[in-house]
Parts: C-alpha cells; sequence; structure tokens
DNA sequence: CTTTTATATCGTAATATTGCGATATGAACC
DNA sequence: GGTTCATATCGCAATATTACGATATAAAAG
C-alpha cells in the first residue's frame, strides 16, 4: 500500500450528522454500554411495566445503585418511567430505541 | 394500573442472546459511547484506510491518548489496523458492524 | 549502523463512575 | 395526624477512565 503520510483519503461518503443527535447517540451507547445497565434493558425488554422494586429484586445490587442506573437509561433516553401510586412502573421508549435503532443503521 | 407487588409481569417475549455475544455488545457499546472514540469511528467511516497520524492530526488530542482509544476501539472488535510499513491503516470492521447492527436490531 | 518516522506502551495525575448505607420524599392507608 | 411502602437522593469510599509526557519499539532511509 504505502501511501505517503499527509495524503489523508478523500471522503468515501458523506456521514451527516448533527451535533445535537450526536451527542443523544454517544450518551444511549454509554448509558447501555455498562453490564448492570444492560440487565436492567433486557429485562424491561422481556418485562415491560416492572416497577423499580421488582428489578431490584433481579439484580445482585442495592435499591440505591438501581436507582442511580435507571435514572442514566431515562436520562439517556432509553426508559420511561410512569408513577403508579408509590411505585414507578418502567418500559423502554419505543420512540428512542426506534431513533436508535435508525441511527445505528445510518451510520455502520 | 396499580399491579401488586409481588407479580413480576410474564415474559412477553425472549430474549435469546449468548453471554459471550452480550459482553462483546456491551464492550461495543461501551467503547463507541465515548465523544473522542466516536470521532474516530466516524471518521474512519468517512476517510478508511487513515493511519493513526492522520487520525492524531484530525482530533484535538495527544498522540498517545489516540493510541489508547485505536487500542479499546481494536479490543472491541470497531476497527481493524493493517501494519503498512512504520504506519498502521485502520478501518471499520465490517464483519463485527454488520454484527452489532444485527444485534441491535434483534435487541431493541 | 545511525537517524528518522510512526506508533505503542509506561507511569502517573486528574477526573468520572460505581456502589453502598443512610436519609429524604411522597403516595396510600389506618 | 402517624405509619408503611416504594423510590429517589445524599455523601462518601473504592475503583475505573481519561489524558499526558516520556520512553520504548520497530520499520525505512540514509
Amino acid at each position: 500500500m504505502n501511501r505517503t503520510r499527509g495524503s489523508i483519503p478523500p471522503r468515501c461518503c458523506n456521514l451527516a450528522i448533527g451535533e445535537k443527535d450526536e451527542t443523544r447517540f454517544i450518551r444511549m451507547m454509554k448509558a447501555a454500554g455498562n453490564p448492570l445497565r444492560f440487565q436492567i434493558l433486557k429485562f424491561l425488554v422481556t418485562h415491560p411495566g416492572c416497577i423499580t422494586g421488582e428489578i431490584v429484586d433481579h439484580l445482585p445490587i442495592a435499591q440505591a445503585t438501581v436507582s442511580q442506573h435507571l435514572k442514566v437509561l431515562r436520562e439517556a433516553g432509553w426508559i420511561k418511567g410512569e408513577v403508579d401510586g408509590p411505585a414507578v412502573c418502567y418500559e423502554l421508549s419505543t420512540e428512542n430505541t426506534t431513533w436508535f435503532r435508525t441511527l445505528v443503521e445510518r451510520v455502520f
């Protein structure tokens, strides 16, 4: 091959992604890129509508830690929680997971 | 709604994902979930075959740091580097990005 | 064989994340 | 009102990540 340094190969394609979309995308990746948070996502895929306590029972970590991870997933847009009396029912955000899937397909 | 605690809703579906695949998937997510590493991925999408130095020139961080990030991306499977004399040409691993895309579609 | 060029690795400081117990909040029930 | 239940937040320790300069490695050129 032996290309000379300084001659960056020309763009093979255009990857139009806005700054906001990019930030949002990276945040979702980062949030999902943690083993325990991924367990939570998996659990919610198969058990939509579960409350925090049920997720806590399903995982080997303390309630406070689960709550923290749920917050990260919420803020990243992966999940949404609906208050139900003293409890909170969680489920994946269809809208955002779809958006994520679409962006993965567009970028890679 | 007011479901009683202890009655976890039944599985709505089966999410068959092996332990190895899951680990690999999480690792790719984590690797891509960093702003600078995502810049590198983006750069390689549009400029396949670039050498490390060209990536360094394109980013506001030191060579040592870029090298470290490239290692993370390599170990996660996102990219592969081909030695070309004293330099290394990097490009996305089509095989692994495809695998990643497929898994995103299967899980979410 | 020495020098140059390109990259990787080492050691380390600064920062961020993770996990926990303790505590606060807030709804439902008595 | 007070009590219970479910969750969130606070404060902090342990750990991990990030970034860098300095140095090592290794190929090519002289």
